[in-house]
DNA sequence: AAATTGACCGGAAATCTCATTCGGTCATAA
DNA sequence: TTATGACCGAATGAGATTTCCGGTCAATTT
């Protein structure tokens, strides 16, 4: 019975993060939104910020398992980087909520949200990470650090991805793939 | 004559930026600085942003000197783009005009020097891509679009050297130098 | 007595008002 | 013809005032 009354407040706030924004929405509204006293909800959640957190936490969950879907262990390593960061990064694309939350941090520079969004990205990291090291152990790449490359490979994926669009025409997902590969796997050198 | 005074107000407007940044250096304080009545600066210089845009143009052609003279012929292809950008991204940290702006950017984003930043690193951009298009040329590194190609290069160096000390260690220029062939010259693969 | 509620509190943020600042002009002076 | 600085109005900012909202807790319900 509480069991159902907190996953009323979860969903209840996650449709209003994902409609207004983290400061947008106030308490009083996630109460009326999920049938329940204001008060009620700090039985459940110490603050707001606790509540935004839960949420965060299971919409990590959701891309993890976004991506590990997309992977394929008959494919090469480089491909299934390609098919899991472009799964995670179309997540950040399609979703309500994380459109809102990027949005919220680029224009207002909400301090929870930005925290949020640092939490969001160590989780990609870290995800990639265990996929740079297993290959290294599989002897699939070459030797190297394995948060270091993640790193890189991460901002060169965001740069083919998102940056390049602001300047230029969109580049097409077998592209970015192509390139990915030229630069990250293959390098420039002949 | 007229020319001398040209010189007076860029060098004391530059001055001025240097020291309080663009929004906060007023007409009249540079008039003051170059010994000048304030409508004779509206006699060289269309308005502010105009006086502006020229001296970040020179400061443009200062960090492509730069750059120029860091280059090395006889080393190879990566080593020579690990040193131009190294000074020029060198320049930024150790030029209190460079300093000011990227500053006032972040805390302030006033309009025009967020414009003049984007023309900074066009300016980067641009001059890379040339390394880059006769690299390809004299076929010292693998057929690719020079453009995308600057952009990567940039976006991967800019990690190595900012980016990544936000949440990490700093690297030495070395192992940058290092990181940075490994990754984008030699690949990942084995 | 355990759980639920919403009126209430205080500080943060938004809004409004009014004073100041500063980019740019132009009549006057050199 | 060139140089100047007093002047203009729009934009900015400071200060005062109001509104809003996260969080608490005494009263109420179960």
């Amino acid at each position: 019975m509480s069991f159902d009354r907190k996953q009323q407040i979860l969903e209840a706030a996650t449709k209003s993060f994902s409609l207004f924004g983290y400061k947008a929405t106030t308490m009083e509204q996630v109460a009326k939104l999920s049938n329940v006293g204001k008060g009620t909800i700090y039985t459940f959640f110490k603050n707001k910020e606790e509540l935004f957190d839960e949420i965060i936490r299971s919409l990590i969950a959701e891309m993890k398992a976004a991506a590990d879907e997309a992977i394929d262990p008959s494919l090469s390593f480089y491909e299934n980087v390609h098919r899991g960061l472009y799964k995670i990064l179309e997540f950040r694309l399609k979703h309500q909520l994380t459109i809102k939350l990027f949005q919220e941090e680029k224009e207002m520079g909400t301090p929870a949200v930005m925290e949020v969004i640092g939490q969001l990205e160590d989780a990609i990291l870290n995800y990639l990470k265990d996929k740079v090291s297993l290959a290294i152990e599989k002897g699939v790449i070459r030797e190297c650090d394995p948060e270091l490359t993640a790193f890189v490979m991460l901002k060169v994926y965001i740069a083919l991805i998102f940056d390049w669009e602001q300047h230029h025409e969109p580049l097409e997902k077998e592209k970015i793939a192509m390139l990915f590969e030229q630069y990250i796997m293959k390098g420039l050198s002949l």
